[in-house]
DNA sequence: CAGCTTTGTCGACCATCGGTCAACAAGAGC
DNA sequence: GCTCTTGTTGACCGATGGTCGACAAAGCTG
């Protein structure tokens, strides 16, 4: 009698409960060991409803990290009145301050992205852009050269290997990381024989 | 009639077969995409055989890995006899040949080992060997400073990343992608306030 | 308050996955 | 030809991601 079996939400109001929740379950735990079956428990709904709302787990897990990529893009966006040097100094601030921020999330990003195609493509697709923002900034025109592209892209795998392990021990500073990846993508471009027209830090 | 249902093998045979032709389909395919009901029909017999030859689908890939990983091993082993900038020098080398002669399964394995677990933590594995192996070369007493370990971390992965974009791209030589990779490490220890004491490069 | 309609919601179902098991049958030895 | 070892299999399990017809909660109408 009385007691209704569930409660009935609005389309909007239930998304974002969805979408709010599963950020949360999303960044604490690993992609794979998340279960929609386990996510609706969780929720207090059953699977189908999360699928009457989101395609597949994987259009969920995107929506989901949307408001993180958000705030990532505009937490690094470089101050165009700036010099390049301190852009990307302040950028790269910015994303180690996240990442520490947001810890957990990060290794369980970075972890379980590449095991899920679409969220590697993702991943991939965020390391390509900034390759080209980066190697637009050293060559404005044209394309830039093989070694200079091939240091870049492995600069940005550096940084990501370099985040775990900083994240793992948490025995050095944020700003000591920051000026060793600096460091290290000017070391990456003169051995890429690409000289940066950039005062030298220091 | 006559015709047997099946044909059966000795089982040294039939192990050395399907190590064999899991070999051939784990590098020719990233593990996620091939499910053990299929690596089976493709070698004509049943699922259960193969379960009853490995414990698991996880050891099964790691023991069709063993023959790549002894090869690993015996070609970047480091000729004792040499100074270490040309140890480091030959092994790199002999590493960046042997992803060039597999390039296809080199690509399987990163991009498919992030997201498995249980491979992803043998690749840590390797990667936190080779790491050891560097930074006792460098600090043949007592613990690695943060700054070091974390810089030879991040290299490690600089090398992934460098190795992935070669051979996506395939517009450098060899040895210059050794090169680069060399300066970048020597680049990344200075940086890290770690003075390799290996002659310059050169 | 009754009845109708809309649509948010759910239980039951599907194919496939990695993995297990008792039981069949191929082929060597007598 | 018979037996016995053991290589081999079909059928099964619990989980997963994903689908669908049908129920029922709530807004609207009388």
């Amino acid at each position: 009698m009385g007691a209704p079996a569930y409660r009935r939400l609005d389309v909007d109001e239930r998304r974002r409960q969805l979408l709010e929740r599963g950020a949360e379950l999303f960044t604490s735990h690993p992609y794979e060991e998340l279960s929609m079956n386990r996510i609706a428990r969780e929720v207090g709904i059953s699977k189908a409803l999360l699928y009457h709302y989101f395609p597949s787990k994987q259009a969920y897990f995107e929506e989901t990290l949307n408001a993180w990529a958000e705030q990532l893009r505009e937490r690094t966006e470089p101050d165009p009145g700036l010099s390049p040097l301190e852009q990307l100094t302040s950028s790269l601030d910015a994303f180690l301050a996240l990442v520490e921020e947001n810890a957990v999330a990060y290794r369980n990003l970075i972890r379980s992205a590449a095991g899920v195609a679409e969220i590697r493509e993702l991943i991939e697709e965020v390391r390509r852009k900034t390759a080209a923002r980066i190697l637009d900034g050293l060559y404005p025109e044209g394309e830039a050269p093989p070694k200079a592209r091939t240091a870049v892209s492995g600069w940005l795998w550096f940084m990501d290997g370099a985040c775990l392990n900083w994240i793992e021990h948490r025995d050095i500073e944020r700003g000591e990381l920051r000026d060793l990846l600096l460091g290290v993508l000017m070391g990456s471009l003169l051995a890429a024989g690409a000289a940066p027209d950039l005062p030298p830090a220091g």
